[in-house]
Formats: C-alpha cells, structure tokens, sequence
DNA sequence: TGACAACCGATTGTTAACAATTTACAACAG
DNA sequence: CTGTTGTAAATTGTTAACAATCGGTTGTCA
C-alpha cells in the first residue's frame, strides 16, 4: 500500500474534501449533493464528482438513489456499532497473536509517535486531528503483522464506519481522556504477556 | 429500500457479471482487466466500467493502482481462514438478528433459487458454480438485512477468501453434500426460532 | 556490451456533449 | 375542490473525444 501517494486522481482530492466538509459539519446531513454544483465548485468535470460520490457511498457517508442523486447520510450509529465492536476486536486481537513474539524497541517508537501527536490533538481539542490519530494508531497496530489481507479487511471495516470513530470521541468532556485510554495499549504489548494485551485491547475497544 | 430494482443502473449490472465471473475462477486471479476489452465485452462505454471497477476494488476483489488499471486479487493465504470464520459467524448472525422477524415467503423463494442453481452444479460437478451460488446465497442473506453497511462489510471479508470456497469445495467427494448442507440454513430460518437459526448457522460456516 | 535517454503505442484520466429520468407545476376534468 | 395528466426544467446516466501517463523499444554513446 504505497503511503505517500504523492499524486493522486481529482477524485481522491474530492473525496477528502468533501469528507472534511461533511465530517465538520459545513456540509449539513440531509443535504443534497448535486452534481453540476460540485463541479463548479471544485473547476472540474463531473467525471470524478461521480467517483467522489460513489466512494462516499461506499463508505457510507452519502446514500445515493438511481436518477436522483446523494443525499449526505444521517447518521444512525448504535446498531452498527454493536457489530463493529466484534468485528474489530477480533481482527486486532489476531494482529496482536501474529505480532506478539517478534516487536522490537521501534514499533513502541513508532507507535508512541502517533499516540504524541494524538496527545497534542486532544489538548488542541481538535476533533478532527483526534479521530485521525486515533485510526492510524491502530492501523499501525494491524499494519505490524505484515499481513496485506489482514490489513485490507481492518480498511474496510473501519473506513465503513469513520464517523462513528469521530462521533464517539465528541462525547469526551475532557478529550485528553481519549489519548490516555490508549497508553494501556502500549504498556501491555510491553509486558511480554500477550493473553493481558488481548484483553486490554478487547477492553479498549469497547 | 428498493427492494425489486427493476431497473439498474449499467455500472451495477457489470458488478454483478464481473463479481460471478470472479468467485467462480471464470477470470482468473492477476488477471489484468482492461477497460476498453470490458467495454467491448459488455458493448457499453468506458463510464459504466469505470464504475464497477472502482465498486470491485473497494470490496476488495480488484487491486487498482494509479495509471496502470486493475488486476484481480490474489485470494488470502490459507492462515486467514482462521480470521475469517468469526468474522463471517459475527457478521452473518448479526444479519440473521436483523431480518429474523419479518421474513416473507418471498425471501425463501429467492433463497432457494440460488440453491436450486446450487444444486444443479452439484450434479454437473461444476465447482466453479458451485462457488460462484455458494457465495451468493450467502451474500443474499446478509443482503437481506437491508443494511448497506453489513454488506459492505461483510462483501470485502469474503471476496479476500474467495478461494476458500472452491477450495474448501474440492474436498468433498459427492458434491451433492454442499447443496445439502445448505438445507438446514433454510430449515432454521422457517422455523421461527431465532436462537437454533443462529446455531445452525454458526455450524455451518465452521 | 551496457547504460541511458528519447520516442511510440497502449492504457487510464478527464472533459463536455447527448440521452434518459425525475420532479415540480400548471391546465384541466370530474 | 380534488385528483389526474401533460409538459418543461433540472438532474443524473451514458457516451465519445481529448489529454496525460506508463512501459517497452529503439537508437545512441561511452
């Protein structure tokens, strides 16, 4: 999976924008995503609107109906919730069983890495900067067992469900508290004992 | 929720042909796909194929990489299989949980229909169409809790082990027995009991 | 011979025009 | 007044042409 990406399609570009918009609220839920309006506001065709709209779809931001366009989703996190938790607890949890025997001093580096710039976020109270983190740290976690599949299902489960991330974290008075909730994580990889890092990740996730 | 979809769009409709085509090893994993060829193929322009392409490629059946087109996923390592399983049995119960009350007669009409075609391949010992029903029953159940975010879902876990299937397939002597075990899915589902519907199924994946 | 750069064909990315469908609204009949 | 039907505008679906990019090939030079 090539990281940097240093050039990408219109529609990739788009598809970010339009999640940042829609993620921070400037675009409302409910609302109509036309077409010919985005095209004009991006200055490009509707060729890669289209392929914005349709990965949004996928993702589940937007829901589209034949001949009559996207309409931003409302969001209606519970019950999918209750199956995420599972889902996501088991596929860490097996990332966790491949990786356990083998971690080195540069993976607590790495990951440490991405739990400091999670720590600045929360103070900044950035939400936005919050989730990200949040999501990277344990797809580094999952990246670490080497598996491309593995990975790749973890992707799609969590990217389904991106606004969850963000809208669980807005329930924190304190957002400081989302970043200490992961420190755990790191001790127990640390400990050696990986039936304890299984259960604070199962812990942690739920 | 459009339940008949009468009409689709040509960009779906691919999906579906390029999808069966897949699970059955019609095209064969690191298979190159050409737009202009499927275009051919399907005697529509480059659009609709687009379309699909980037549908395949978020579930997972196609590897896409900027300017260079798409190629066919090679299907997991056997090791995943392990991961697969609980994530299959979480997702497919979840589905169950969600529908189990308002099944109709027409939803046991379409099921038996994929395994009528099931069983027909059983006869012919055709294992790439057993495959091909084998998944698609089973995506027509998850299909039925008309949540797009468990299809989703649950669609980019399996096409990663999609080999699985035909593999798991070739150990059977009387192929016949595939169609079989099926049956009991059905059975449960008629019989108004949530919880052996949920067995059942458990057992079936395992 | 081997490295390297400039081309060329093939393929994907993007655009703009055209076709089909939906929606809103107005005219009309009962 | 209510419901229906026809029409036009708005919008999405599809197409085909054009632009940009990639990979291999060929030719040059050390």
């Amino acid at each position: 999976m090539n990281e940097s990406q240093l050039v990408r399609g219109l529609g990739e570009q788009i598809v970010e924008r339009l999640r940042e918009d829609i993620f921070s609220g400037r675009i409302a839920e409910g609302q109509r995503l036309r077409e010919i309006d985005l095209a004009k506001r991006f200055d490009v065709s509707r060729g890669p609107i289209r392929e914005a709209i349709q990965q949004l779809a996928w993702e589940g931001i937007v829901n589209t109906d034949r001949n009559k366009g996207a309409l931003v989703a409302t969001s209606a996190p519970d019950e999918i919730t209750e199956l995420i938790i599972p889902l996501r607890c088991t596929t860490e949890k097996y990332a966790i069983r491949l990786f356990f025997d083998t971690l080195t001093e540069a993976d607590f580096l790495l990951w440490e890495n991405i739990l400091d710039k999670m720590k600045q976020a929360c103070e900044a109270k950035d939400f936005a900067l919050i989730s990200e983190h949040d999501i990277a740290f344990h797809r580094a976690l999952v990246k670490r067992s080497h598996s491309p599949d593995l990975l790749a299902i973890w992707s799609s489960i969590v990217s389904r469900v991106r606004r969850h991330f963000r809208e669980s974290h807005l329930n924190y008075k304190n957002p400081i508290q989302i970043y200490e909730e992961h420190l755990p994580i790191i001790d127990a990889l640390k400990s050696k004992s990986m039936a304890q890092a299984l259960q604070v990740i199962e812990d942690h996730i739920e």
